[in-house]
RNA sequence: GGUGAGGUUCCCGAGUGGCCAAAGGGAUCAGACUGUAAAUCUGACGCGCGAGCUUCGGUGGUUCGAAUCCACCCCUCACCA
């Protein structure tokens, strides 16, 4: 059974690194066995990088198997060095435990606590080494890693090797605080298995290494692979910056349209990534796709599972509501309800002040908005016939004539106004 | 503490007295072509509808004129102590 887990991770390419690919799979076999995974706050929402790993957890206890999601109340107050190109700026004390409190709370809902054999555990690290005093730490812990071995380590090299970057003492510990972790866990809950990136690597040998010495134990590690994109831009980066977990941050609409956008040339690789979707039906999918003419499936597949998997399914409802009523082309259909649920679905929306609308040219308008990032791109968009409010094309001389395009007869149910920026960009201005 | 090298518009990186809002590349945005994909081509890319306004670590200074010269300061890195 938990041999399969390992052969299926491999098939849907989930693995970059592990330890004895043999003992860890006799291991599995063995029985039930406690992992965990560790996410450190280093803002006050976890991000699509962070859901490759969670799910790795996920896939694990729905095989039997007893997760541990570790935040690092402690980790995140020195910060990573791994494969970083500078170093990082500390945040401060009372920061970092407000993230860690939200991080907790997004880990959780992934994970199942009640109701099953093998409830999940959320640990913080700052629980065993707040109160460490400073001798303990180097006499029991730095005394077992070698500073030959960590500079060595390839996640440092970099920085080592790069001018004008270096690197602090502070972050150069933060192996050995991560090692801890897993010493630690293993002792508390018999823990012996750590996931992670494959940044990770270095840190969770750190731990391997470590909770030997400590506590003659055999442990094990796996690391998933980075996501990439076929063409070779950062994954999980929109204009808008990262793509947060959390709806306020990032809403379920904006986020089903970032799987939408996805490439053919990624997106079935992400179906494995990102979904429970068995490996074989997703190469169904796949072959579907190939024989068929014009747009694949699978983009929308990939929104619909992902969005379900993060905003559950009423998110998943709205997005896809906003969705079709955006993309069909069609929005005489829309009622005066659908509207007012719009704004409420997460489709960007603001109030028209009307007042100073004679005065403000709509460059400013749509900019303010958060249709572009100035005005600039507004005027681009206008020269090219790119502005479109409740469906009519506006160019450059109309700048100055807000007053005149949003008046109350032109709204829809007097009252809204849908102005596209483009292909993709939407707002919903309302009187 | 000593010595050396640096800090340029989102990033990398040119620029060493006027021709500099500042080369080039990347990223990003828009258009064409498409399928809300990729690739390609075109345009934009400090702010401003515009006249114009504000930038090149900071503060002062030299000059008709400074990212460029001078002084002091701050910061980063490397090597040495």
């Amino acid at each position: 059974m938990s041999a399969t887990l390992l052969q299926d991770l491999k098939a849907r390419g989930l693995i970059a690194q592990m330890t004895s690919e043999d003992e860890l799979e006799q291991h599995l076999a063995n029985g039930n066995v406690t992992l965990y995974c560790g996410f450190d706050p280093t803002a006050d929402s976890l991000h699509l990088g962070h859901l490759v790993p969670l799910l790795v957890l996920t896939r694990f206890q729905d095989e039997g198997h007893k997760p541990i999601a570790l935040v690092g109340g402690a980790t995140g107050l020195i910060g990573d060095p791994s494969f970083k190109a500078a170093e990082r700026q500390l945040n401060t004390p009372d920061i970092v435990s407000g993230w860690v409190e939200k991080i907790r709370s997004q880990v959780s809902q992934f994970l199942k606590f009640e109701g099953v054999e093998n409830p999940a555990i959320v640990a913080n690290n700052l629980d065993w080494t707040g109160d460490m005093n400073v001798l303990d730490f180097l006499r029991n812990i730095g005394k077992h890693f070698s500073v030959n071995a960590m500079i060595n380590k390839e996640s440092v090299q970099q920085r080592l090797n790069r001018d004008g970057a270096g690197i602090s003492f502070t972050e150069f510990s933060y192996a050995l605080l991560q090692g801890m972790d897993f010493a630690e866990l293993n002792r508390r809950h018999g823990c012996t298995l750590q996931i992670g990136g494959s940044d990770q690597w270095g840190n969770i040998v750190g731990g391997i290494d470590l909770s030997r010495r400590q506590n003659g134990a055999q442990v094990f590690g796996l690391t998933v692979p980075l996501i990439t994109k076929a063409d070779g831009t950062k994954f999980g980066k929109t204009e808008a910056g990262a793509v947060w977990l959390d709806p306020a941050k990032t809403s379920p609409y904006n986020f089903f349209q970032f799987w939408m956008n996805t490439a053919d040339a990624d997106v079935y690789k992400f179906l494995n990534y990102f979904t429970f979707l068995p490996a074989e039906q997703i190469q169904q999918i796949e072959r579907e796709d190939a024989e068929r003419e014009g747009r694949p499936q699978a983009q929308a597949i990939l929104a619909e599972e992902v969005t379900r998997l993060v905003h559950g399914e009423a998110g998943l409802t709205a997005a896809k509501r906003i969705t079709e009523a955006l993309f069909s082309g069609d929005t005489s259909s829309l009622s005066e309800q659908d509207y007012e649920q719009l704004a409420l679905d997460g489709l960007p929306s603001s109030a028209l002040s009307g007042a100073d609308l004679a005065e403000t040219p709509l460059t400013t308008l749509l900019s303010d908005a958060g249709l572009a990032p100035g005005g600039k791109q507004v005027k681009d968009a206008l020269q090219r016939n790119a502005v479109l409010v409740n469906g009519q094309a506006y160019g450059v001389d109309d700048n100055m004539r807000a007053a005149e395009i949003f008046t109350q007869t032109q709204a829809k149910y007097q009252k809204y106004f849908l102005v596209k920026l483009g292909k993709k960009k939407h707002h919903l201005f309302t009187l």
